[in-house]
DNA sequence: ATGTTTCCACCTAGGTGAAAACTT
DNA sequence: AAGTTTTCACCTAGGTGGAAACAT
C-alpha cells in the first residue's frame, strides 16, 4: 500500500499482486513484445483511492526509459549487460488510457486495469497497442489526470498526480533471455503452461 | 437505413444485420433468458450518424413491454397464443448503457454495441444484466441521450432521442418453444452448433 | 552469431443448444 | 403437463511458450 501525498490530495495507488510482481522483478522482468501486439504478464492493475468523488479524472498509463542503452543477457552470468547505445522512443511519452474519463466515484469502486493492452515492436499505430524498442528497459508510469470536459480539449491546463512502482519496470524482449523469468510465466499465468508439467510429450 | 427527425437534429440510426433481425422476427423471436444470464442474439448493434460531434451522449437501451400479457406456444398451430394476464416489471424501465458519456464525435465513429448484454430471469442485480419475464413480450428501445455533465447529474432536463426497431421485438422464453427459431439460430450464431450438421452422434 | 518472425499445440475463458433433472 | 434449472459436449475466441524458419 502506498502513500503519495500529492498537491492536495491524499490519493493512495495500491498495486495489485504487488507480490508477483516483486518476484518478477528479482529475476529481471522480461515482457515479450511482438508484432501483433502481447499482452504484460503480470498485468498492471491498481485500487486507487481518496479521489475527489465529483471530480474526473482520466487514468493513463507512460512508458519511461531509464536509460536508452540496448542490453545483452549473458547464459553463463545470467545477468543482462550493457551492449550499445540504443535508441530513444521517437514518440517521447506512450499513454494508454483504459478507458473513457470517469468520475473520482466510479474509479475508486473498481480495480482499475490495463491488462488489455498489448506490447508491440512494430510502428506505433493501432490504439491500445504500445510500441517499445526490443532489449532495452522500460519503466511504467501511472498518470492520473483531472479533466474539466468531457472531450478533455484543456487537458494541459490540468492537475495530474504520477505515480511509479518500480518493481514493474522490465526489459522488453522478443523471446525470453532469462530461463528463470520463463519458468515464474508459466507457474503463475494460466494461459501459460507449455509442455513441462503435464509430463506430455512433444510430437 | 432509418432517418428519424428529431428535435432540430437530424439523427441517422442504422441497425446492423437488420436482415437477421427480419429473418428471426417473421418467425417470431424468441431470447433465451437465464438465471446466470444470457446474451441476445441477434445482438444489439448500431451505427449513430450526425450528432453534435463536441456534444456529449450516453446511448441507452430500454426494454419496453408492448402487453403484460403471459404467452403460450401451441405446437400443433405454430403459434402464440394469451394465455393470461401476466405481470409488468417492477422496475418500469430497464436501460444500460454500453459505455460512459462520449461525444458525437465518438459515438458517430464506431458500431455502438450491446451484444455484452445479458438477459435474465433472476432478480434485477448485477449490473449489464437485464432481468426479464419468462413468455412475455418485448421491445427494446434505444435512447440516445445529451449530457451537460460528466456526472450525469442533470439527466432530466437533457435532450433525448428515442428510437424503436420494431423488428427487433421478442419473446423471453427459458427454452426455444419455435424449432425454427432454434434452426435459425444455430444457423446464424457461431457460437451454436448444437449436434446436427456434424454428423456427429450424441454419446 | 544473434535477434526476429511465424507457426503451432496447448491452454483458458466463455457462448451455445440439447438433454436430463427438477419444480409446480 | 408445462415451464424452469442444471449440466454437459461442443464450439468460438484468443492468450501462451516452444520450435523452426528467417533475417541481419
Amino acid at each position: 500500500l502506498l502513500h503519495h501525498d500529492l498537491s492536495d490530495s491524499s490519493i493512495v495507488v495500491e498495486l495489485c499482486h504487488s507480490d508477483l510482481w516483486t518476484s518478477f522483478h528479482r529475476l529481471g522482468t522480461e515482457m515479450i513484445i511482438t508484432k501483433s501486439g502481447r499482452r504484460m504478464f503480470p498485468a498492471l492493475k491498481m485500487r486507487i483511492n481518496n479521489l475527489n468523488p465529483d471530480k474526473h479524472y482520466i487514468v493513463r498509463l507512460e512508458f519511461l526509459q531509464p536509460d536508452t542503452r540496448k542490453y545483452r543477457y549473458i547464459y553463463h552470468s545470467s545477468r543482462w549487460m550493457v551492449s550499445g547505445s540504443g535508441d530513444k522512443l521517437t514518440t517521447p511519452q506512450l499513454h494508454v488510457s483504459p478507458e473513457r474519463p470517469a468520475s473520482g466515484q466510479a474509479i475508486c469502486s473498481q480495480t482499475v486495469s490495463f491488462e488489455r493492452l498489448k506490447l508491440t515492436n512494430a510502428e506505433p499505430s493501432r490504439t491500445g497497442q504500445v510500441s517499445l524498442i526490443s532489449m532495452q528497459k522500460f519503466q511504467p508510469q501511472v498518470v492520473i489526470q483531472e479533466v474539466y470536459n468531457t472531450d478533455c480539449s484543456d487537458v494541459e491546463h490540468s492537475e495530474q498526480y504520477v505515480i511509479t512502482f518500480p518493481q514493474t519496470s522490465f526489459m522488453a524482449v522478443t523471446a525470453y533471455q532469462n530461463q528463470q523469468v520463463t519458468t515464474l510465466k508459466i507457474a503463475s499465468n494460466p494461459f501459460a503452461k507449455g509442455f513441462r508439467e503435464s509430463g506430455k510429450a512433444r510430437i
